[in-house]
DNA sequence: CTGAAAGCGCTAACAT
DNA sequence: ATGTTAGCGCTTTCAG
């Protein structure tokens, strides 16, 4: 009886009982309700009203079947734990809140064959469009977005081949931009602590830009601390002892993420630590709930709302482009980097 | 042209397209399809192979008209910025993975009036079931809720009335609770600190408990400051500052949330006050990446992904019940409250 | 094990 | 300004 519609027993009020409850065709109640063509002012409020006093809602499924409209986007992320993603979405939401599109929400839990499934079951609600984050997807995966036959974007993430259009910046250029900026600052003895899951690939892309910006600058990573599980201040925290007390002269810690940095921080001021002199800390993704700790982590901003703004024009301009729309991340000196 | 699909000039691919590849019936394909019924694994292997070659799939859409069935979950919740719904769904996703039920998610942005357009949009899709968060909803939408026809459930709180179902837990008591712990410990002169947004409910709730659990115990709230805005450490900083300045005596912060209470930690650790002795602290909603803190903060519990999981599994057993489901936030002592 | 017919509730297109 | 007709793509039901 799982998923069963609706409750057996309780049939469905229909377009049908409203036209007789009005005296009119079911045609006329469907224009009313829908604020198409011209019904007469005496028609309209007798339908509204038979509608209102019925508590009639309408079958969506039938009205999607009938017109093949679907005001529905489909969005699939790796999760919704990870703030970034509310944060994507946000973006697109108040760029969708001016049109009749609705944005409808999958997880992937970071994996790509579960990606996959998700992208299918929403290509199966025939929605206006698709976003999807990442590059990363199965040939299947690839093969459908290819053929949606509606606007595609992918977003976050523009080092790889999107299959459609693309938003989001390039993690290489950004972990190349904080190397560059660090070595700028006199910073030699450079550690990077990240996490240890393959499926973060934009972390992995970060941390390859970060390590070629540092060898074209002639630094070579001093030391590196993985994690596995999540990001947090605890894990920030527990990584930064780690890697002090095994290589205590590091003079900078590169983090995948400021929720780490931040423990890092903690970490390094119970210390007494001299930030920035003695150590410099950086991240990445600029949370606006940091704003307020001791310190303001130097990171750089991924433009996520923006990414989602983005994207959800080309959905809402039912474009079905191939552009790549390269945002440029901010770096965000804080405090916790000396000078140039 | 919006929202137009599929687009135009592509027609999509039908059960008939995949038949006439595999030289069966619409309706054997319909069958192997949706493993039901028995089909010869010879004609099996040909449908399957004629809708992979073909790259079809499915219209969830006239499926769903056709049988009355769907196999989504709407769920309503105000918003993805803050924490706490994310964890609800985390626990909802915990169920429903166990089932053919995917949730669907939308945003009522703390609004009543927008909450109820979400709620009609969603039951115009006939989901399987609703989980609503809160229980302060309008007329139109109780009375679309109570109509449903399918399982409904509302979470997190349970001071009121609920239309059907409910799981969560007393904020009010939590409230109340936290005042009887604090008092315990022998403080005396409190502050609480929360939103000044009347559409925080729950918040409030928690803040009438609190006051009752003070005067129970003959201690009146010495002093409160509100914020409009966004929760975070900058926002639990500033509060804080604010009312220590005006009330210097003060030797209890009480805070809407963990959010707010960790910046209001780090103040009063930068101010070099002696926690918990001349001052005590506590929030609400142990939030894990909060571990890590100098200090672990006091707090409540509010056990959300138990409430995501009990509300999935009313709906999963498709039980147009009525039950209350009341969960008993835990205390985590932590170490910013002295010892009873 | 497979097929044919009927229709889900709505809307596009064409009347009037 | 309103009504009629014919499906949308699939599944249910009933026949073989």
């Amino acid at each position: 009886m799982r998923g069963r519609n609706p409750f057996d027993g309780k049939p469905q009020l229909t377009l049908r009982d409203v036209a007789e409850q009005a005296g009119v065709s079911e045609m006329t109640v469907s224009r009313v309700l829908r604020n198409r063509g011209d019904v007469s002012e005496r028609t309209r409020a007798r339908v509204f009203e038979a509608a209102r006093s019925l508590g009639y809602v309408p079958n969506k499924i039938a009205g999607a079947l009938a017109s093949n409209r679907v005001n529905l986007v489909g969005v699939v992320i790796p999760s919704l734990s990870n703030m970034v993603f509310p944060e994507v979405l946000t973006g697109i939401g108040q760029v969708l809140d001016e049109t009749e599109l609705q944005p409808v929400i999958g997880t992937s839990q970071y994996g790509l064959e579960r990606e996959e499934t998700v992208i299918y079951e929403m290509l199966s609600w025939r929605p206006a469009g698709l976003i999807v984050a990442g590059l990363e997807h199965t040939d299947a995966a690839r093969a459908m977005m290819a053929a949606a036959g509606v606007p595609v974007v992918e977003v976050m993430d523009l080092d790889g081949d999107p299959v459609a259009a693309a938003v989001g910046i390039s993690h290489f250029e950004a972990g190349r931009a904080m190397a560059q900026e660090i070595v700028a600052r006199g910073y030699r003895r450079i550690g990077y602590l990240g996490s240890s899951s393959m499926s973060d690939h934009r972390a992995q892309k970060r941390q390859a830009g970060f390590e070629k910006g540092l060898s074209e600058a002639g630094v070579a990573l001093a030391d590196t601390c993985f994690y596995a599980g999540v990001s947090g201040f605890g894990t920030g925290r527990g990584m930064t002892k780690e890697i002090l007390e095994r290589t205590p002269d590091l003079d900078f810690l590169y983090y995948n993420t400021d929720m780490n940095a931040a423990g890092g921080l903690l970490y390094c001021l119970e210390q007494g630590f001299d930030i920035p002199n003695q150590i410099g800390l950086a991240g990445f993704n600029s949370f606006e709930v940091l704003d307020g700790l001791p310190m303001r982590i130097a990171t750089m901003d991924s433009r996520r709302t923006d990414i989602g703004r983005s994207a959800a024009e080309i959905i809402a301009a039912n474009a079905l482009s191939d552009e790549k729309i390269e945002l440029i991340p901010e770096f965000l000196e804080g405090n916790t980097v000396r000078s140039p």
